[in-house]
DNA sequence: CAGTGGTCTAGACCACAGA
DNA sequence: CTGTGGTCTAGACCACTGA
């Protein structure tokens, strides 16, 4: 015997064949019993090799009704979310942070509403900036509900980022994230060394955890930031 | 007997114990054949919920090493990269797609260098806009290499986008996706119905097929457009 | 070397949805 | 009803890598 098929080489023998046009979009495929003996391979092996092309989106399955060739392939790119300071260090230049100002208040009205805070809530507030190399690299303006994480109010953030801080207190989250453009305004400007009005990359991010809302966070980057991503 | 424990079950379980601190960040979890034996599965079943949690981010596994709750969650967010059509009529609006301008010609030095285009390859140049409820959506700026898509010469774009059309001709490619904000420049202003020097996302992807450069496509957003994920 | 995860097999039963 | 994918089992061998 010359060894087992992979579940790799039939995903990629299966690739091949819709790359090269054999199966076109909304063809259906055969079945996996028939496939099974085509490439010689147990059942669980091609069904391996399935479930990785509908995760990369080229085909949909149904039961009964077959595996088909998506019309058109729903992509999806995979944004990796590190931490700036990894993010940073990852491009080779030196990490530095600092704090700008913090304090503990109610939170606005704003926020409860955004957050779904209850009434007289106390938030933390926290500015602070990220160097790569010593240049403005993000400013981040972040709120922390004292209800859901009581220990935020005595934490120590000059040292290090709330970010940081978080990821320790909470292994586990669920987060909803968006991306636009901002024009810079006074604050932004002053910290990231840029002009007044500069169209800013920003990045908003809501964090619940157990069901509560945790943090909420808006990072601005530096003139020029670009947020890449392959698939 | 009350059926089998399911991997979906496993996983949960672990997840649970994750959460709630019993695993802390760092630990070594138990081996597939102890929990396999623990929750009275099969190891392959207890294998699934494992892979599935490493996609998640949640563990790391090394041979012999064993498998370890990560210090730092390697979070990612799946963004989704519809068809501009399928984007706006998703939200319940009328798409309206219009041609704006369209030549053939040499490919301008800063996109051959960006493409990796040979010397003297011709390129199909394409603008376009997308709108939603008839106001401005997505302004579209298309390069199209001929080289690899002789096809697009011909094609026409009056009634449909270059996208649906590549979509149509290409069933798999790669792409490297970038997001940015820029400043509104005279062109995109008045396409996009806002003041110049306006802060506006924009998206450049470029598309290769079967090792060759396709095609690369600014697309910039109305004004406060966002881009959303969750994870 | 030895323990861990990674994979494949052959078989089985089940859940769903098309005909 | 019947064919399809979805999953679980019990067992086996392999590949990597830490001790």
């Amino acid at each position: 015997m010359a060894g087992h098929v992979t579940y790799r080489e039939v995903k990629a023998t299966i690739l091949d064949r819709i790359k090269g046009g054999a199966w076109p979009p909304g063809a259906l495929l055969p079945s996996e019993v028939e496939l099974a003996a085509e490439f010689g391979t147990a059942r669980a092996t091609v069904s391996r090799a399935m479930r990785d092309l509908v995760e990369d989106g080229l085909v949909e399955r149904k039961r009964k009704a077959g595996t088909r060739v998506r019309k058109m392939p729903l992509r999806q790119a995979r944004l990796d979310i590190p931490l700036v300071r990894v993010e940073v260090e990852d491009q080779g230049a030196v990490y530095r942070y600092a704090l700008v100002a913090s304090h503990v208040g109610a939170a606005p009205d704003w926020l409860r509403a955004r957050m779904g805070l209850p009434g007289g809530g106390e938030v933390r507030h926290i500015l602070c900036m990220h160097f790569a190399d010593g240049q403005p690299y993000q400013f981040e303006d972040r709120w922390i509900s004292l209800d859901s994480a009581p220990d935020a109010r005595a934490a120590d953030f000059t040292a290090e980022g709330p970010n940081e801080w978080l990821v320790r207190q909470v292994p586990y989250s669920n987060v909803e994230i968006s991306f636009s453009a901002t024009a810079a305004d006074a604050e932004q400007a002053q910290h990231l060394g840029c002009a007044l009005g500069d169209a800013l990359f920003r990045v908003e991010r809501q964090t619940s955890w157990d069901g509560r809302e945790l943090t909420f966070v808006r990072l601005t980057y530096h003139r020029g930031y670009r947020m890449t991503a392959r698939y």
